[in-house]
DNA sequence: AGGGGAATCAACGTATACATTAATGAGGAC
DNA sequence: GTCCTCATTAATGTATACGTTGATTCCCCT
């Protein structure tokens, strides 16, 4: 057998611009609504205007910024219509994904990283360590959509992971404990152990929904109009 | 009130390029697998080297084309699994705007462009013209898309469409009278004018996953490997 | 003749140059 | 003081230049 080649070739500085660029607005030191010149940013990241740019029109195509032409590019905010949509999208994506997954019928073994995620968010919900919980939370979503056998819906489904990101980072500590959600996800696991595809989907769709309520709810009772 | 002003600003070289090439490619002028170095198309289209990278950025972010280091750009082969990928991403994003747009309750005038649609196919099926059947059923389709009131959403649903157009077009002649399809549209106008959002969604899926079935069988019965 | 390696070439990634044009501000008329 | 016009400036969109590097060719050795 042909060992792999792992051939890492350095990265260009197009793909470099857009990794730090996408970082800052994830982590939100680029506030919504932040606006940088090309050239500043070109600057700023020790190269020329043009790798910044490349990088510009592919965050713009996955929806995190905006080139607005005399403005430099502008970090798009977040309305609770946008997140409406989102979750939206979101799930009748992933619900499909579950949906997919159960009916793959997943050996015992391939179920086993789904339900550690989940007992690893308990066990954070209990030490009360919202953030290891919000990371276990992902690894479950996340090991669910490489289970899915469809590497495109999973693209779609990171990518408006990404552009909600902000929000459920800044709500993470304004909502209630997070019981609900962990329960639900036992419960897909559950469902998709049965092979109980239709079951499956049904749950995610009302864990996403649930979900997208709280969230649109608390922005709008926290006046976070742009996130 | 102020009027709207229709600032149609002349477009930029890049957006002519992608627009150029992305035609080439819906329309079958180059093949899947068709490649074209930088430099070749950026004296075809009379234009320097730089729109035509940002061109093909864009179309690669959009799934139709591949940029090859020292290849150029070649257009990307739709595979038989590419397309169960997209139809079920189709399926879901597609029945999930059906139920949005059932659970709007639209007014009968907001209905007419649907079912004019549906009353076009069958026309066009009497006649035998099969490119106004399918003019119309893109008809049906895209109207849906735009009243489901989530522009992410439909703006997805027109990407995958693109990147299977080739395929549908190819396929047009060979498949059985698409009587199935018109049949199911109406079922689905109905659903929708009775409000009821799980059956519109429920048969729109269904409609979906039929053409999914017959569209991939039919690839493969006829050795089309790479569309 | 076949294979390996060096020389050549060409396409790309990036930097830089330049013309265009929107934004800014000064200055004058009322 | 306010509004309009025009000059100035600066950021962009595009073109061009250039160094790097993967591919190809040719040649020599066996």
């Amino acid at each position: 057998m042909a060992r792999q080649q792992v051939q890492l070739k350095a990265e260009s500085m197009a793909d470099a611009a857009y990794r730090a660029i996408r970082q800052k607005i994830l982590d939100n030191v680029w506030a919504p609504g932040y606006q940088a010149l090309e050239q500043a940013l070109a600057l700023e990241l020790g190269m020329s205007r043009t790798p910044v740019r490349e990088a510009g029109i592919r965050l713009a195509n996955e929806g995190l910024v905006e080139v607005v032409p005399r403005h430099g590019i502008r970090v798009l905010p977040v309305s609770p219509s946008d997140m409406r949509e989102i979750y939206e999208i979101l799930s009748s994506l992933e619900s499909t994904a579950a949906e997919l997954v159960a009916k793959a019928r997943p050996s015992a073994a391939e179920l086993e990283p789904l339900e550690k995620a989940s007992r690893d968010m308990e066990k954070a919900l209990k030490r009360d360590d919202l953030d290891a919980w919000a990371q276990a939370d992902e690894r479950f979503h996340r090991q669910l959509m490489q289970m899915c056998g469809n590497a495109k819906l999973a693209a779609i489904v990171f990518n408006f992971w990404d552009r909600s990101h902000r929000a459920r980072m800044l709500t993470l500590r304004l909502r209630p404990r997070p019981e609900n959600s962990t329960r639900e996800h036992l419960a897909i696991v559950q469902a998709i152990r049965r092979g109980d595809a239709t079951a499956a989907g049904a749950r995610f769709r009302a864990h996403r929904e649930r979900a997208s309520r709280e969230l649109i709810e608390l922005l709008q009772r926290h006046r976070m109009n742009q996130v």
